[in-house]
RNA sequence: GGAGCGGACCGGAUGAUCGCCGGCCGGCGGAUGCUGCGGCGUCAUAAGACGCCGCGAUGACGCUGGCGGGAGGAAAGUCCGGGCUCCGUAGGGUGCGAUGGUGGGUAACGCCCACCGGCCGCGAGGCCAGGGAAAGUGCCACAGAAAAUAGACCGCCUGCGGGGUUCGCCCCGCAGGUAAGGGUGAAACGGUGAGGUAAGAGCUCACCAGCAGGCCGGGUGACCGGUCUGGCUCGGUAAACCCCAUCGGGAGCAAGGCCAAGCAGGAAGAAGUUCGAUCCAGCCGUCGCCUCGGCACGGCUUGUUUCGGCACGAAACGGCCCGUUUCGUUACCCCCUUCCGGGUCGGCUGCUGGAGGCGCCGGGCAACCGGCGUCCUAGAGAAAUGGUCGUCACCCACGGGCCUUUGCCGGCCCGUGGGAACAAAACCCGGCUUACAGGUCCGCUCCAGUC
RNA sequence: CGCGGGGUGGAGCAGCCCGGUAGCUCGCGAGGCUCAUAACCUCGAUGUCGCAGGUUCGAAUCCUGUCCCCGCCA
């Protein structure tokens, strides 16, 4: 198992990634924007476990080190989020990069930090996004995990 | 001092702290499998419980501590070349593609070095797809008379006819000669001089330029120098087709190997029988043997087994042909081939020590090669090498002070603010190309000044 | 990793193979027709042919390098 929420590290448990796992996120479709960042979200299948982290940065954005410094940011925001135990516990969350000017130094470190526990809280407050984690929960609906994500063709 | 040419190199340093990736060394827990890890199934849900399978005392797995390591000169673009792996092998011709002065270097190259030739620059130097146009085909717009086996628009000359005349000749037409002159064009079929002619013309001659061939000398060679002969002169374009020479089998680490898990199969298909040998079977024969049913030998075949030859079909063989190899050829099944469909995309490995870096010596003009010594320097995989805070160094702007100067310029110090490029390994090497803040060093050329 | 296609007025495309004049449709501007608008008629403007270099007398076209966009395969 992971270890405590409360510790300052960011273990490879804490990140997402499959391919399986990216795709059960985007499967559930519940997601907030904000600036150059959008935030998905998806119950866990256990819901003390921890937050996890999945980044998915577009060759849109940038070159190789754009795309690096950006995901360098995000993860170390998530990882000082985390340690403050800022997120709601069991929800996986993937974060898709929109636009390329990547926030620098230390007021920008802690603007993505605000971004991030703003869209998630968003998103976990919403009535569909607990109705959905109670059916996850149930084990009744486990349909998100197996369904592939590209429905909206 | 100014302007410039060629080459080599650096790509911030350091500290604190919190993280990430992999390596090594520990500590604690840890089973006659009830406690760990992975997977599956059932039940349930807040973490879970139970069962089964596999792994684990050569210590799995979890927690934790320490030590030392962690992007580049282009890691980039993916434009070439190789190693490596698989395709059972990597053959000949043709096609296709690439390359294109010569010699060398190299594992190899479209790369590098040296030299030759051409062009540019006062020079240091720079650039060049730089084989063949007398093997053939095509094209050369506009302008111009004519644009490629040359060609008569004007002009010049001769002859004939007509007209005019100041009797010198002039004008017009026709036929012919002529490439000297005109003008066009990117390019007009040698140049100068003399002879020659009705006028002219390499028509002839001398010299020069250029071409082809022979010989001599130098050089490994590209080529250079000299000499003789020849026809007297031959357009450009091959980054147009083409010819010649050389090279190239295909795919790529998502190659390939192992483990685990999982699923579902279906449809269609062409081509043989003649010959040789052989096994079995049957029939016939034999002054053969004998326990009278067989054995032995020989021959025959509408049969039959296997092998070979030939023929046909398919594949290896991703252009085609030949050749080679493999499989198949009455029907069904199997096999083979083709098409459609289904499953997986998890883990381990390949995975980093190599055509390796540095130093010295030797060979070579050099690229490079050889020998000796020494060093070990990333291995991720939704993809690690980062965040924050300092100090120092660098650059820019502004302000102040000092030095120098007639002044501008310039130099040093302090303060404030800002900046710090291009870009990140993805199997590994050798190159090429492109991007790049700022800076360092070496060699050389030209110009100006001083001694 | 391997491969293919494209870049031409404001927009969408021809022209490129086989070098010499950059053209079509829509749009834009001016004028006409109409009481007026649309439609229609006439006229007109707008092009570093992505960029750099080379071959050639001459390059959108041929060659080389480079930048960007789009797509395909595993």
């Amino acid at each position: 198992m992971a270890r405590a929420a409360g510790s300052a590290g960011f273990p490879r448990a804490a990140r997402l990634l499959l391919p399986g796992d990216f795709a059960r996120v985007f499967a559930v479709r519940r997601s907030a924007a904000s600036g150059p960042l959008v935030l998905y979200a998806c119950p866990a299948l256990s819901a003390a476990q921890p937050a996890r982290l999945g980044l998915s940065v577009s060759s849109r954005i940038g070159n190789a080190v754009v795309r690096n410094r950006w995901k360098r940011r995000l993860r170390e925001a998530f990882r000082q989020v985390r340690a403050r135990a800022a997120l709601p516990h069991g929800n996986d969350f993937v974060i898709v990069v929109r636009s390329g000017a990547v926030p620098a130094g230390a007021a920008g470190a802690r603007q993505v930090e605000e971004m991030i526990c703003d869209l998630a809280a968003r998103v976990v407050a919403r009535p569909a996004y607990a109705a959905a984690a109670a059916a996850t929960r149930q084990g009744t609906a486990p349909q998100p995990t197996t369904e592939p994500p590209r429905r909206r063709r």
